[in-house]
DNA sequence: GGCAATGGTAAGTGAGTACTTACTTTACCC
DNA sequence: GGGTAAAGTAAGTACTCACTTACCATTGCC
């Protein structure tokens, strides 16, 4: 096998270990045997377990098929279709993070573990959200739509609704015990309550 | 020092360390040296360092001071007052992750490790805070006070809301670059959201 | 004073751990 | 078809891990 396909498939491997246990709890010599390769090929490709980590976050957060909030949202935006703006965030992120369930629990063993890459992740990507969908916020209260409350907390409080609903199916309640709907139906609720929420009334 | 004496201080410091670094990576050695004593000793408290984990999940999820929401929330709901239920509830959550992130840190990577005392916590604690908080919702909207929508949704929305805050605050952002208020603002803010989403208007 | 129970430790043990070294096989190019 | 560079490995190395053993020191009780 070439060089960057076997490369590639080890990152592939890695992530799925990493994303079950964790850095400390996952071994270079189980990554070595599932992606059935001698130890020293890891080590080939990866000086170090640490560089194999930053590579695989690397790839997730950036390389990797990301969710795009400024491209979903855009033409909704342009149309002040409030109703859309939301449903389509929010249902995006439902999607990515269940047929993605890894990426939500690398950020958050990354988080715990206090990988650099995390704070990067969040500087970056969260910082851009919040930016992003505030903006749109306050152009809205200028349209005498919204009440008046700083954005932030408006976007703290549907990202809370929608990455809490997430975490709970992915990481506590995977037979959705506690409450079972589609991810249509989420985003659709969570849209009518937040807008409801604050919208101005007539 | 006395056995019990002894053992509570190993727990203490045991819950600082797991806490910071997860169960995989924090070393037994560490926690003896933290408390002081040798390694020997604390093998002599728990056999296993699985037991020494299992006991401190233990302490902090049951024994130790926690928020009891139904103690907080029980005279606002008697009174059927709709803001005090859900902003007092905001706010003995917040607090308390406020001055015990431990616990928030414990409970995700207890999570993500897939110990059993951390479905044991969510079948219990959360499940409970579900039904009482649903039960709530549920009189109210008989009361043609809140919208028809399940309570489920409502319950997440609004602990999705106060969790992803917290979260926030202790894991990624401890600056509050993002989003800097107090928690009584945050439950304030939050309860009127979410109220004003789910009141039916008159 | 004898002596058992309790609190405590120094110095291990074997099984991993990340990472290396010295070596073999394969593929390709002129 | 010989040379060579890359792909690959078996067998280490030095060290750390959870856990054990064999032994001291203090206390209180008869």
């Amino acid at each position: 096998m070439a060089g960057q396909e076997r490369r590639l498939q080890i990152v592939r491997v890695a992530v799925s270990l990493f994303s079950q246990k964790g850095f400390q709890g996952t071994t270079t010599k189980e990554i070595a045997l599932a992606a059935g390769v001698s130890e020293a090929m890891v080590f080939r490709h990866f000086a170090t377990k640490q560089e194999l980590y930053s590579a695989i976050l690397d790839h997730k957060a950036c390389a990797s098929g990301r969710f795009d909030p400024a491209e979903t949202a855009a033409d909704p935006m342009e149309r002040k279709d409030d109703r859309a703006v939301f449903e389509s965030l929010a249902l995006g992120a439902l999607n990515h993070h269940e047929h993605d369930p890894q990426f939500q629990r690398l950020l958050l063993y990354s988080a715990l573990e206090k990988h650099e890459l995390a704070q990067m992740f969040f500087d970056q990507i969260v910082r851009h959200v919040y930016d992003f969908l505030g903006n749109y916020i306050r152009e809205r209260q200028q349209d005498g739509a919204f009440i008046e409350i700083d954005p932030a907390i408006v976007v703290r409080c549907f990202i809370g609704m929608v990455m809490h609903h997430s975490l709970n199916n992915n990481l506590w309640d995977p037979d959705r015990r506690l409450l079972n709907i589609s991810n249509e139906n989420a985003a659709k609720h969570f849209t009518e309550i937040l807008l409801k929420g604050i919208t101005v009334e007539q």
